[in-house]
DNA sequence: GCCAACGTTGGC
DNA sequence: GCCAACGTTGGC
């Protein structure tokens, strides 16, 4: 089992349209990024916990946890002349962009925050999120990692 | 295959 | 709104 971090603007899409979804359960969403697709498509499980993180807003932050809620499956919209997120280079016997369903299993009342974060650089060690010019938007977080995030939380 | 130009992300 | 960082595109 594998811990995740995926970040989405609110103002596209936020922890509390997650919330208004069915069963609180959306596809997570048309990553057209390489190194995101791979950690979805060959690495997410049904189950694995995530952290929900609100990029691109006054306060950056972990707002909610969520959890895998499907296989990866291919990004239908690629597929799609139509859609913005078509790729004419995906095609149904080799897609190449991928998604999973997401679950909210929480709302944090007490989002944790980025800055928060950073003050604890230290005992986090290497994290995708607060290395500098990171813009990965789904992204590994170790065990260790997690509990010491969640703990911050309780703290 | 190189690399300049351009677009996007995302914190501040 | 600014701008650093990074990915992608396209000319050569």
């Amino acid at each position: 089992m594998k811990h995740w971090l995926v970040k989405s603007e609110p103002d596209v899409f936020s922890v509390d349209d997650l919330a208004d979804c069915p069963d609180q359960t959306r596809y997570w969403k048309h990553v057209r990024n390489y190194q995101a697709r791979n950690f979805m498509r060959d690495e997410m499980q049904v189950g694995d916990p995530v952290f929900f993180y609100h990029s691109n807003t006054d306060v950056p932050a972990i707002v909610g946890l969520a959890e895998i809620a499907s296989e990866p499956y291919p990004d239908p919209e690629a597929l799609n002349p139509d859609s913005k997120y078509f790729d004419p280079k995906s095609t149904v016997d080799e897609p190449r962009w991928f998604l999973v369903d997401v679950r909210l299993t929480a709302r944090l009342d007490d989002p944790i925050s980025l800055h928060e974060i950073k003050e604890h650089a230290t005992e986090l060690g290497d994290f995708p999120l607060i290395r500098r010019g990171n813009r990965l938007s789904v992204m590994p977080v170790a065990q260790d990692q997690w509990d010491y995030i969640l703990s911050l939380k309780a703290a």
